[in-house]
DNA sequence: ACTTTTTTTAAACATTTGATTAAAATACTT
DNA sequence: AAGTATTTTAATCAAATGTTTAAAAAAAGT
């Protein structure tokens, strides 16, 4: 007998539609995807997602909460870290940022613009300031850069590395890259980032 | 008679409507608009919006491409103008489109969200590449910093600009800006952002 | 082997939503 | 003032959409 099953077969009902609820979801938002399409990506009976996640809104907050999570615990420990120095900090954040994102491009735009929709039920699982504000990378910029807020270094540093991402299907949409040449373009930026960050801060 | 009318009195009925889709759509993106949302906005009758615009989709597309002309218009002429020096570029650019998005601050997340959706038709109405990779900005980079693709410095600028207001939501419902603030760091960021581009691009 | 529980399916339901219609109201023309 | 064209309104339509239901199928328990 064949022991090759194809990636998903040997998933869960559960695991499937939260599966295809990724895909369909990050790509389209919440608003424009149907839950025929979440039922169809998966292959499923449509009512398998009531079964299972009782509504639409539901399997939509678990994918959200995911993915959150997967933006912000990505950097929010390099942020906190009180031992590590300022310029590994940043080598970190921005290798690890970017690689994360070269995996799941649409993965910023997704949580960006659901938050704008839905602020309130965000502003309550995740606590932006305690990683943002008071975090000791905060600390170290303050120290560094006196005379600048730090709140203006770490969106200069966010925005480098995270709006060609928001920006991808600007530049796809104009012929300017494809997938390849983006993610070539995001291998080389890693050395830029760090290196301009480095820069703003000396 | 009173000579003072509220702001949209004046408006004929098709500019009512497009006043209140500017808004509507803007906040909540297409899929979310419901054509009753811009009716009730407007404080006019839903079935005018078909009388004059056709259809929820035609009058989104005009919104739509007011918007993108709204947020390439303001840097284009800047990025392929033959005069300018490199650094009278940055501080035009830098100035007018926090100018611009200090006054629209859900224009990048509405426009860049609504790319994404629906590229092709995006493609067809704008030449970015023309604008980006074959301006005259583009061959002051690559001529000033040979080693470096000008793209990924533009991404950088762009970024640093353009970034904050996308994240603004976030900041937002983490309670660590409120409007006036938000602005406040808007304006003092135009002096940031001229000084960091001109220091990469030393 | 039989019973019970769990999972899956096809069909249907109730709302929502974009759009249309026909009549009423208003504005314009002569 | 009368007639005509334009604009606005309330009601309605048809399709889309999230959800439910009841029966069938599969799995698990005894």
């Amino acid at each position: 007998m064949d022991q090759v099953l194809k990636a998903d077969e040997k998933l869960t009902t559960e695991e499937k539609i939260k599966e295809a609820a990724r895909i369909v979801f990050l790509k389209k938002g919440y608003a424009a995807t149907k839950t025929r399409d979440i039922a169809e990506q998966a292959g499923l009976n449509l009512a398998l997602l009531n079964y299972y996640f009782r509504s639409k809104e539901k399997l939509f907050e678990i994918i959200m909460m995911e993915k959150v999570q997967q933006l912000f615990a990505a950097i929010a420990p390099v942020f906190t870290d009180k031992e590590t120095s300022l310029n590994t900090k940043i080598d970190l954040i921005t290798t690890r940022y970017i690689d994360l994102l070269v995996k799941n491009t649409d993965l910023p735009l997704f949580v960006l613009s659901e938050i704008r929709n839905n602020p309130e039920s965000f502003s309550k699982a995740i606590h932006v300031d305690d990683v943002l504000l008071k975090s000791h990378f905060v600390k170290q910029l303050a120290e560094k850069k006196p005379d600048v807020n730090p709140v203006q270094l770490i969106m200069s540093l966010l925005g480098m590395l995270i709006f060609p991402f928001i920006a991808k299907p600007v530049l796809q949409a104009a012929g300017a890259v494809n997938d390849k040449m983006f993610e070539q373009l995001m291998g080389e930026r890693k050395e830029l980032v760090s290196k301009w960050m480095k820069l703003l801060v000396r």
